[in-house]
DNA sequence: AATTATTTTTAGACTGGCCTAAAATTTAGA
DNA sequence: TCTAAATTTTAGGCCAGTCTAAAAATAATT
């Protein structure tokens, strides 16, 4: 019996997230500064999430997905991404402002629905964010990307996705005209602020600073 | 301020549809009754509803839309209808299983969404059962449909909507051949129990009950 | 190792949405 | 018209999800 409430599944989301990367468990701190909510109430959650099995924890020391969860969470991810590419492509809506609208849209329950949009978009492994996007069996494409503040001058590469997804990102990077697919070349990195000036495809030059630098995938080509 | 929550909408719903035919107010019992729930709950979501302005109510009276319950309950049955539109249109879909997905997805917060989604299936008038679907404004066109039910011997005339839109209502409509657009000529009507022989383009003549041809709006050819 | 700072949990309370049972009101019938 | 039936509302309580404040446990610092 899956049928969470739409708390529950964010809930679930927000460890999945946390703990995709690095971290083997999520603490309930991190949880509540991710859900804007009080980490008394995300502690009361996690006993509930637990003892229906969707979550291992132990007082104290954080909690992480079981399998049964980890299934829930990626079938989350799933919907999410699907429904911003079906308003990207679709709806002609621009990357800034799908996310919280797909937010909404991940939680329509009809597995039949999921799959009729999947094919309706030509199963799309990759989200307008270039955030791969988990197959029916829960399984995705990884792409060996790394972070451009990694990449030394000389090199170069194209964008292929980006960390952050934050509406006021995405619109800097439409400003500077930096969108998935776009080439580079790293020209020069100022080791004082880390920030680096790149070319971009028609000899344009420009400086992005660090912190930008941390938030973009690129694949090297050369 | 009209954040409504989904609870709410789908009461306001539930007076858009009682009162939109000829009732003048939607009463207790027939709110809990299409809800499935206890009349009690209902007069508590009642008063609330009229604390916020979006229903005219006085005790044991009844209720109906104000102005601006209104206009949040059109936008709904727009909302629903054009999602419905796109799962069969889009998603392909068949007719009996759209009700339950719209209803969900009815309920996704975003004016941004629904124009864009309007635009994609190119402003449709008529959702998949034949109901005329509201434009941004409310306001929606009104075919002259009348039942089968009374429609006499040797008119001819071409279906046009559904009054029910039950699965297996819809489901036996389709074991009989009998979809929106489908050209019919009624062939002889039996008093004793109401049901009608008809004949369909091809020339197939089948007989349907009194209770289907209630259910079944048309519109006169001939 | 002892104390302080941080994190996490518990306790108690609030709202929304629901319930059942009983009271009040309206409608229908004798 | 007066009583019975049906409808509606009130009363009181439950659960999910949230909060603040305080207590408990863990981590950091001296």
């Amino acid at each position: 019996m899956d049928i969470l409430t739409q708390t529950e599944e964010n809930y679930l989301k927000a460890v999945f997230k946390i703990t995709e990367n690095d971290e083997k468990v999520a603490s309930t701190n991190a949880i509540a500064a991710l859900m804007n909510t009080s980490p008394a109430s995300v502690t009361d959650m996690l006993k509930r999430l637990a003892g229906k099995g969707f979550l291992n924890y132990e007082k104290h020391r954080g909690v992480n997905l079981s399998e049964h969860g980890n299934v829930l969470a990626t079938n989350l991810v799933r919907k999410h991404r699907l429904w911003e590419v079906f308003l990207v492509k679709m709806l002609d809506f621009s990357w800034d402002k799908v996310h919280d609208i797909a937010e909404q849209l991940e939680h329509v329950q009809s597995d039949e629905l999921v799959e009729r949009l999947d094919l309706f978009l030509d199963r799309p492994q990759f989200d307008p964010h270039g955030d791969p996007i988990p197959d029916a069996d829960g399984k995705m494409t990884m792409r060996k990307q790394i972070l451009l503040s990694t990449l030394a001058p000389n090199n170069e590469a194209v964008l292929v996705g980006v960390q952050e997804s934050a509406a006021t990102f995405l619109q800097y990077l439409d400003k500077m005209r930096l969108s998935l697919g776009t080439q580079l070349k790293i020209i020069e990195r100022f080791e004082y602020d880390g920030s680096v000036k790149i070319m971009l495809t028609g000899g344009e030059e420009i400086t992005i600073s660090h912190k930008v630098c941390e938030n973009l995938f690129v694949q090297k080509t050369k």
